[in-house]
DNA sequence: GATGAATGAGGGTTCATTCAT
DNA sequence: AATGAATGAACCCTCATTCAT
């Protein structure tokens, strides 16, 4: 996983941000090739395919991101406060690498390939179970409306940052992601508690 | 718009159907052609080209959810009616083609060409500020918590109608579409009354 | 040769003008097709193939030039005269009918097919000879210089015309045609009387 | 220009190969792939598209041909010995290459696209205008009759020559190019001086 | 006379990948 | 560790032509 070379990483990045610039259509290897500047074989020295480029990438994602929503769930605090920092950490990370989103919430991409399509579901699978956990938490503490189940809660936190992200990054990136994403928090609370 | 000739829509169709099995990227000619067991140029006498296939899928849902949406906004009734019409309509539509959601919520399929990319983000707009005024009347008519901003609303409704349908693609239609969406729509209406 | 129906005529027009504006690969059966608002079977009523309507062309210049070349050969009046008419006349033609000179002008064209070039090479040689002829006669009267071969006089008269015509379609018609080859046709004089 | 890999250079010599035989609609990718015994594909790693194979043909000629243009005008000398030494230069040029004039004197086959066109006519008119200064210069000098304009006389010689090299060329090389070079080039001198 | 629908052959071009160097 | 050269498969699209209506 985290056993990436260098250049591993530095192909990875120039991925996404190829991903980012023009849909993942733009993803190729010639293209990947000039962007770093190498020869297209090059890039066989460091992947062994396409294909294995993109599951990097994923478990890139979850690396980082795990890094936010694993602790989150042990850490002593309230669960309010848990999804708020599971919330903010994100639009850091989005804000910080934009192009990332294209790729994460994009599951067209890896619709091509049952492998990278499954992982992909696996991941989402995940990440829901997580968050639905902390609301139950919450509701057991009494933070958290006892009388919503909690997983239509989860799914309405995923469901509504997955489109401020998406409408950001089609908005080119119009607005701030960090305020919106504070705001819609505010009103979740408002609605939640 | 819909002066779209019986051979056109069987394209679109079919187009759509491909797409719903593999991604974009399973939308070629050649597969279209096969699957309409016809040539590969029979189909340019239909369409100018690829993109304009691409278009004609856009106009035809918004063709079809037009329907559940404008009329929503100017027919009486209260706005929790309108809401719930627009909601069940879009799975009553989703359910019953299945690969248009496919095709709909992918806003990465149409990010290739600028004129398309545009396209999708105007609908998405136009969509966003129609279910915005609804809910405004709502808050108006007492209908709905006058706390809230009426676009936080309006993005949950989005968003989460979103999620639960590109869960039920990712998860191979594993469970009812319909009754998933009464049940979160049952939530919400808790929430925001 | 000159009994084509008044389709047919208008299509060999048709022709001629898409053949002018971009060249041979301009002249697609659609482009004709959608020039003069039929459709393209239709085209086949009135031509049994392209190549037919390449034939066409070519005995229709000959017609056209060929009333400018046979009459002068034999009417009386001196050569330069006869000459002069010759010389003229063509450029009253391609003015009145510049995307003649696209056509006629261009072997390239018709090098795709033996019978096509062989053709064209024909004509070129017979109207090679008809001015050999008439310069011949010119120095039997004493009216041209006995010390040049005929041949290459006929030679430089027809390789002006030529290059003449091709830099005006070139230029974009940028000055007249007329006075160009008058101009010419007066310095011819001086050289070879 | 000159900067041509060994690779390019085999390219563009196939080309012209090509539509020497055939005409211009004879150089396909397909055809050029096959002559040279390699795949379609591979090409285009020595060119980026066709377009820029027929660019590199002209530079290519232009090269050559330069060559015994520019030093020719500068290189002490008569005006009569610098006019027959391009006219040498180039009967020279087509009959040990004659591909190249089934290219260079078909302004037809460069119609297709403005960029091409532009060049060629460019082309010409740097020529024209080198041949007329040269025969300025031998007006001057009094080799050259000073009662006929100088541009008549580069218009003859450059569209005689042209016409012989066509006629050569249809003729299947049916006769010396150079001795007929010769022979009109000796006419021309009697006519000029 | 004319048309809508269709097609086999072929056009230029891009793809991920391999291999000798 | 990197490259130049190459390739089979596939891409979108256009061509002249045919045929049933």
């Amino acid at each position: 996983m985290a056993d990436l070379t260098k250049r591993q990483k530095e192909i990875i990045d120039a991925s996404i941000n190829l991903i980012d610039e023009n849909g993942i259509q733009n993803l190729t290897i010639k293209n990947l090739a000039q962007a770093m500047k190498i020869s297209e074989p090059a890039i066989y020295r460091h992947f062994d395919s396409k294909l294995d480029i993109l599951i990097a990438i994923l478990d890139d994602f979850n690396n980082i991101t795990g890094k936010s929503l694993n602790p989150a769930k042990q850490k002593p605090g309230s669960a309010l406060e848990k999804i708020e920092y599971i919330f903010t950490s994100h639009m850091d990370i989005f804000t910080e690498k934009p192009s990332l989103a294209a790729v994460v919430f994009s599951e067209e991409i890896f619709q091509n390939d049952k492998k990278l399509s499954d992982t992909v579901y696996a991941i989402m699978k995940t990440r829901f179970k997580i968050i639905t956990g902390i609301v139950k938490q919450g509701q057991t503490a009494g933070e958290i409306k006892s009388t919503i189940p909690p997983e239509q809660i989860a799914l309405i936190l995923t469901g509504s940052l997955r489109l401020i992200v998406t409408n950001w990054r089609l908005s080119g990136r119009a607005f701030s992601l960090k305020k919106e994403g504070k705001e819609f928090w505010e009103t979740m609370k408002k609605l939640i508690v």
